[in-house]
RNA sequence: GGCGGCGUACCCAAGCGGCAAGGGGGAGGUCUGCAAAACCUUUAUGCGCCGGUUCAAAUCCGGCCGCCGCCUCCA
């Protein structure tokens, strides 16, 4: 499988990835707050943290791969006050959101899910531990933990307090010690959910929900954390600081970011009101194509956000579907007569190629762009070597062969998981032409008895129609295939 | 102000020291009743600009221009 290389962020380097116990990767990745739908931007994170957890499997390493639901916050109490419900029903009903978000974009569940509430006597557990230690203070508002105990702050996001004390956009809070203080645990005010706790009844701080969920499911030192490049500061660096603080052992040994979303060049975000949410655009595209959308662009860059870049997006599925569809015709009609030729060995060199092809664009920091662009070549290929009409006894063996490893690398991007069939019917979903299916296969059957009677005309003006809503006929030996034009 | 990043063809996008991947689009061709699909040819002597290092630079170094992110909740 050859060496496997990872940016981590806090060595700002790609590093070789070699995990702490032998074969086992731990890895935590922060997941959503649940208090509104989610937009392209977390789909970007969802995706690009499952294809790397995929990948991680298909080189056989025994993954843990833990994300968290944040479900309780300052954002959800807002929300259910506006809502006129409860913050737990709040939290509940956007988590399911989530779940039919994520199954449509092919998103697999994480091995562990823990929610911040079921993990409330950790985090008391945790920050007596601060208390202890002289890591954390309390003020009338809750408990804070003093940054400027912690020698390494600072590490992951490459900043010193100095230099950020001076270009604070905060009024200062007078009752921390420092600007950059953070709390841990937050006294509640007057109808706010709480719980009990030595400080008082209140609620856990963002920060330590994350030190605590990955303690508890894979340990004080684990192998990769991961998220968006929004949490490397402060989020991040506050895990890094209570977590080390509490063990005294490192806390995660890589540290993987996703690049941002952007619309005009500008970050996708709820405040600036700039978002699309994954429902919206699952209506007008198959969610094949927002996920090949996002993983044809190396997860650390960001990635312009546009209908017409996902328009652009479908040729490339189509193509694909469109010659798995013609390789199922040939293998369909395979009849064996000739001996084997050179074709049949010039392809199978390249067909031979094509998975190492594939692992070393994943290998080098999960190039997912790079490792598409092998499937495209391999596609080009297997269609030349189509043209050719091999029929030798090898060919069918070659053509199964390399259609089987093109799905395995796919699977591991989850893309052209489909068949054909469902592609298409996908699109005519998507692209509304005013058509259903069996109105075209009727059509397409009186077509089919004008051309047998020569009618081009006739014929010609039937396809012109349909061609007119978006659907292209396409003529082959035993019969017509329709599909929507992209 | 501090820190980080980006600028590759008409569009999207890999490459990060050794002949500029891939997808879309355009042009021409093969195939076809005509098409479509597929395939072939073609489409950046060029990688924001200017210098430097090197036998060799899109890739390294320096300067400049433009854009973005983080420093407040954020995937």
């Amino acid at each position: 499988m050859g060496l496997l290389r990872i940016y981590n962020t806090m060595s700002g380097k790609k590093e070789e990835f070699i995990p702490l116990e032998n074969n086992r990767v731990r890895m935590y990745v922060c997941g959503v707050t649940v208090y509104d739908l989610c937009h392209v931007g977390h789909a970007r994170s969802a995706v690009v943290f499952d294809s790397i957890s995929r990948y991680l499997r298909f080189r056989n390493y025994d993954v843990t791969f833990v994300k968290n639901f944040t479900d309780i916050d300052d954002k959800i109490i807002n929300r259910a006050a506006e809502e006129g419900r409860s913050w737990d029903e709040v939290a509940k009903h956007y988590t399911d959101e989530y779940y039919e978000d994520m199954t449509r974009l092919g998103v697999a569940t994480p091995d562990k899910e823990p929610r911040a509430t079921a993990h409330i006597a950790g985090m008391i557990d945790m920050i007596g531990k601060l208390m202890d230690a002289g890591y954390a203070y309390e003020t009338e508002d809750g408990v804070y933990y003093e940054v400027g105990k912690f020698d390494g702050y600072g590490m992951l996001s490459k900043r010193d307090l100095d230099s950020m004390e001076a270009g604070a956009r905060v009024e200062i809070d007078l009752k921390k010690r420092s600007h950059f203080d953070f709390a841990l645990w937050k006294r509640s005010k007057e109808g706010e959910p709480w719980w009990d706790s030595p400080w008082g009844n209140g609620r856990p701080g963002w920060h330590i929900e994350c030190s605590v969920m990955s303690l508890a499911h894979l340990g004080e030192t684990f192998d990769i954390h991961g998220g968006g490049a929004d949490l490397i500061f402060p989020h991040h660096e506050n895990e890094i600081a209570q977590s080390c603080a509490a063990t005294g052992k490192t806390f995660a040994k890589y540290w993987i970011h996703n690049g941002f979303i952007t619309i005009d060049k500008e970050k996708m975000s709820k405040s600036l009101g700039n978002f699309f949410t994954i429902r919206d655009i699952l209506k007008e595209f198959d969610p094949e194509v927002l996920r090949l959308f996002l993983l044809s662009t190396h997860y650390r860059s960001p990635i312009e956000f546009s209908r017409e870049s996902l328009r652009q997006t479908e040729p490339s599925l189509d193509r694909v579907y469109a010659t798995v569809l013609r390789t199922d015709d040939f293998l369909k009609a395979f009849k064996e007569n000739l001996a084997p030729s050179k074709d049949d060995a010039d392809f199978g060199i390249i067909a031979a190629s094509f998975k190492d092809k594939f692992i070393e664009a994943m290998n080098d920091d999960f190039n997912t762009a790079a490792a598409v662009a092998t499937i495209f070549d391999t596609i080009r290929e297997l269609n030349r070597y189509l043209d050719k009409k091999p029929s030798s006894q090898e060919s069918k063996a070659l053509v199964e062969k390399t259609i089987a490893d093109i799905k395995e690398c796919a699977g591991v991007l989850n893309i052209f998981t489909k068949t054909p069939q469902d592609w298409y019917l996908s699109l005519l979903e998507a692209h509304k032409p005013g058509i259903t299916a069996s109105d075209i296969e009727a059509l397409i059957e009186k077509r089919r008895q004008a051309r047998q009677l020569k009618d081009w005309k006739l014929a010609d003006e039937i396809r012109k129609s349909l061609d007119s809503k978006g659907i292209a006929l396409e003529d082959k030996e035993d019969g017509t295939r329709w599909k929507v034009k992209v």
